[in-house]
RNA sequence: GUCCCAGUAGCUCAGCCGGAUAGAGCAAUAGCCUUCUAAGCUAUCGGUCGGGAGUUCGAAUCUCUCCUGGGACGCCA
């Protein structure tokens, strides 16, 4: 507990460069490489404070410390509650002794006891060299790490339904997991992103019973996804008051499974225009995929599986269907077999796990699916486990919340779904009218409406926390202001347009001087400090929404900077020093926005 | 009925590995462009943190219970 060698719980080498014996601040320099911020400040303060109180160990004090709510309580606080009862001292009396002592310590700027608390002021001006010395020397790679040692993670995400329209509940999946991805990329971990489409069920008898009695060839050709959608939902229609349609939708079905030509070339054809649809929007998302092998490719591989269960007798016969029973682990049984032998959802997922891990060798499998299908993923590896497969407690379902239209879920089937597509359309022409109305010269128009546009979508997706559900609601959407990708993007492209016009240049030269003392430069400082750290923390919740919450934080530190202070004015070598804190932001923000999936135009 | 998720300002959400006056954005009101892009900034207004009980020096945060909304619960995926 009392190095910080063994007290950091990320950036293992990197702390190796840490050394007692350095100067207090050398120390704050060599610790500042890398390690959590919090951790590491709290460390050092915490050895100061264990110098002079006893009665308590460097880590029970380090936990304690806390960043203030307010920079005018400093950057670190320690509450004086749990010494109370050891020192039999008031909270009070314990901060003002402690103020007394700690004040003579070189690792401080200022020691301030506020009541309870003892405030505790960094020295500024060597962490903030440290942090632009850092941020340089790795420019877009800054809050990397080697922590992932190549490990391989899959992710299945997307996976959109063939012959049915992409909708908003798609884009969750697609944008959260091209997003934990990314991130999952950056801590140098291999991600491999899986679209697992759905090209194989019974929706395909369906669909084909009811394009032999009402479709129409060339309108299905010129309108795929639309065409078809509208025959689905015509067949559910039909199908409440003439139940001979399902008899016929599952004869159909059956064809394809035993490879009935006609059949098969129906099939064939439906998931070819379907995949032209999805690559359109995949464009635009600027989303790609390692694979994008569906259920149809795992329709060999569930026969192994089923013999593979008998064998290792987990397979029982129960009401006619084949099942495993999970009533141990407090689970409904997994059905593996319907009665009429055909295979289930979770036979699927099984052959297509024990086909990831052969494959690709997961430490980490993800799938980022909506949470209404929790039990089933947990029924998957409780069969996986019963299995024998250790790597089974390597899976993890990200769910996320739905995508509500009037406090309800959408609907393929009755065609109420809500299109991906209409809306990205919407909002990129809104950035257009927007570009027109407010940068009426600008070069590129098309394509810079297209990344605010898009970017826009995709920041509301990721903007909260992905098990909340939403409220579809357009209107909100549109707007381009507060808390949105657009927001970020502009102010991106504020500096970016500074960073022009001033001419800077790089400079060897990290040290801020005078300019640390203008209004919100700390602040952008500390903010900078801990991108590393929300890396981290994003991959460990896999939750993008703690990247694009930091974007926005960096990016209101910015203009407020912006709003304050010109940064064109004063001497050359003030203006330089300021551009420099404005190159360190604008290489922050491309890369926070980056790893959610959005791009950031240089000017907008 | 059982299990999972959620309930914080008029609206959308942070905060929830316990700590200082509970924070943003939108909406409303009032300001700021003859000097770096006003997609911005500043200020004001706005909260019984779903209800109750418990643990604690201290609870939006932990425990229990109840209420409300959503979801899942054997032959769809």
């Amino acid at each position: 507990m009392d190095s910080p060698k063994q007290s950091g719980t990320t950036g293992k080498t990197r702390l190796l460069l840490v050394r007692d014996e350095f100067l207090f601040c050398n120390r704050i320099y060599k610790i500042f490489l890398g390690v959590e911020f919090k951790m590491t400040i709290q460390h050092i303060a915490a050895k100061e404070i264990s110098n002079i109180v006893k009665d308590i160990t460097v880590g029970e004090i380090m936990d304690k410390l806390e960043i203030p709510p307010d920079t005018s309580f400093g950057d670190l606080a320690f509450p004086c509650y749990i010494l109370a009862k050891q020192l039999r001292q008031s909270p009070a009396l314990i901060a003002q002794s402690l103020e007394e002592k700690l004040s003579k310590s070189d690792v401080f700027e200022q020691v301030k006891a506020v009541g309870p608390y003892l405030n505790l002021f960094l020295k500024q001006a060597p962490i903030a060299k440290n942090v632009l010395t850092e941020i340089f020397t790795m420019g877009a790679d800054y809050g990397s790490s080697k922590k992932g040692s190549g490990e391989s993670v899959t992710i299945d995400l997307s996976s959109p339904n063939i012959a049915k329209p992409f909708s908003m509940g798609h884009l969750r999946s697609t944008v959260i997991g091209n997003s934990i991805a990314n991130i999952a990329e950056k801590l140098g971990y291999k991600a491999i992103r899986i679209n697992h489409l759905g090209d194989w069920g019974t929706q395909f008898g369906k669909l084909m019973t009811a394009y032999e009695k009402w479709g129409d060839e060339k309108r299905v050709k010129e309108n795929p996804i639309k065409e078809l959608n509208i025959l689905y939902v015509r067949f559910h229609e039909e199908a409440k008051v003439d139940d001979s349609l399902n008899d016929e939708a599952r004869s159909w079905f059956k064809k394809l499974e035993e490879g009935h030509s006609g059949a098969t070339a129906l099939w064939k054809w439906f998931r070819d225009e379907s995949l032209k649809e999805f690559q359109k929007i995949y464009d635009l998302l600027n989303v790609s995929f390692d694979s994008m092998q569906g259920e149809a490719f795992y329709n060999d591989k569930m026969l192994p599986i089923v013999e593979e269960l008998t064998e290792k007798g987990l397979l029982l016969e129960s009401e006619g269907a084949m099942v495993v029973d999970l009533h141990e682990a407090e689970l409904p049984p997994a059905l593996i077999k319907k009665k009429d032998g055909a295979s289930l959802y979770v036979t699927r997922d099984l052959a297509a796990a024990k086909f990831r891990q052969n494959t690709y060798d997961f430490t980490q499998s993800l799938y980022v699916v909506g949470h209404e299908q929790s039990l089933h993923f947990e029924q998957v590896k409780k069969v996986l486990h019963k299995m024998g497969y250790e790597w089974a407690n390597d899976m993890h379902h990200i769910p996320f919340g739905f995508i509500l239209q009037d406090g309800k879920k959408m609907s393929t089937r009755k065609g109420k779904t809500i299109l991906l597509e209409e809306v990205l359309k919407q909002m990129i022409s809104q950035a257009e009218h927007n570009i027109k109305e407010k940068n009426p010269t600008l070069a590129n128009k098309d394509k810079v409406a297209e990344l605010v546009g898009v970017g826009a979508v995709i920041f509301n997706d990721l903007k909260q926390s992905r098990l909340n559900s939403v409220e579809f609601n357009i209107e909100n959407m549109l707007r381009f202001e507060g808390e949105t990708g657009p927001y970020v993007q502009y102010t991106y492209a504020r500096a970016s347009t500074l960073l022009m016009k001033g001419g800077w240049q790089k400079s060897d030269d990290c040290e801020l001087h005078d300019i640390l003392k203008e209004p919100y430069v700390w602040e952008l400082i500390i903010t900078l400090e801990k991108f590393p750290a929300v890396v981290e923390r994003a991959f460990r919740d896999y939750e993008p929404s703690i990247v694009s919450r930091y974007v926005i934080e960096l990016a209101r530190y910015f203009n407020q900077y912006y709003g304050k202070i010109r940064v064109l004015s004063g001497t050359d070598a003030e203006q330089q020093l300021r551009l420099t804190l404005v190159k360190v932001v604008t290489i922050v923000l491309k890369d926070g926005l980056r790893l959610l999936g959005i791009q950031a135009p240089e000017q907008m």
